[in-house]
DNA sequence: TATTGTTATACTCTATAACTATA
DNA sequence: TATAGTTATAGAGTATAACAATA
């Protein structure tokens, strides 16, 4: 019964646990999961992004990204200076304060990330990294592709 | 390099995803994405359920599970009547409207899951649900099988 | 004109702690 | 004593709309 219905709930469940533990792990550093998120994605990129783009990749938005970067501007973790080129824009970069405390937080993950990794087989690790792209791609409007008419006719969704 | 970073980040883009798709869909019904797991746990359960209880089943805690549900009450979907054997107790419950609400709304996500089906080949939605479940399992406290110790000794996480 | 970001505003979810009432 | 739920309270994320400055 409910056909289709068992994807959702597994991932919102696994989505959770996942988000529980490591907002319990990060309390005490004083940042939440998704700030987390926002020092990780400036991390990783290793130079500056602007408020749209870091909305783009965290998947949130300008309105909120601000909130959180207000946040995190307040404990000195970030800073936002105006963008070299474009005067509109605002380029947001990790502070050397911001950068030691992403490195704390990311030891601080890795008995999670550790005990995800342990539940896996060899190669289920891949594999499931690639079903659930699959399933942002095909949820996500400005992936889709053209010819994504498959078996179903029931989409009447895009515009 | 960051090992292990990509079912956290990979999970967390497909949830979002499907977590804003439901909103967007659901938004003209004046129920959110969250308000209606809780209508399809009574709606698939059957029968009324304790607070308590419904909060273990969508993954949340009894004082969000209220404020949901007062929410919920107020548009007139559920009903908490005081538990039969249980004099503390809430037993939640749909109500007609509600019932008819839960229908309404698992058609209008109809095209959200067929995407999501659509995009996976034959056999993988059974597999990537058994591979979150079994992430589910790893980060869910309660469940952690006694054995659990495989490779890494690097856990120290559990009480 | 289109785009980047801000501001104001509001709502939902989340969660802790202190409390009441039952078991 | 332990449990179910409420209340008060606070904060974080989310999002829309109107706006300013700039491209």
């Amino acid at each position: 019964m409910s056909t289709g219905s068992e994807i959702p709930i597994a991932l919102r469940t696994a989505y959770l646990a996942l988000h529980r533990r490591s907002e319990a792990r990060f309390a005490e550093y004083g940042v939440t999961a998704d700030q987390f998120v926002v020092l990780a994605t400036l991390a990783r990129e290793g130079h500056a992004l602007t408020q749209r783009e870091l909305a783009r990749r965290i998947s949130s938005d300008p309105s909120t990204v601000r909130a959180m970067l207000v946040l995190l501007e307040e404990q000195k973790l970030v800073e936002r200076c105006t963008h070299p080129t474009d005067a509109r824009a605002r380029s947001v970069a990790l502070t050397t304060k911001g950068m030691r405390a992403y490195r704390r937080l990311w030891t601080a993950g890795e008995p999670i990330r550790a005990q995800m990794l342990d539940a896996l087989a060899p190669g289920e690790e891949k594999r499931l990294v690639r079903l659930l792209t699959k399933i942002t791609d095909a949820l996500t409007p400005e992936r889709v592709p053209v010819g994504a008419a498959t078996s179903s006719e029931s989409q009447g969704d895009q515009p």
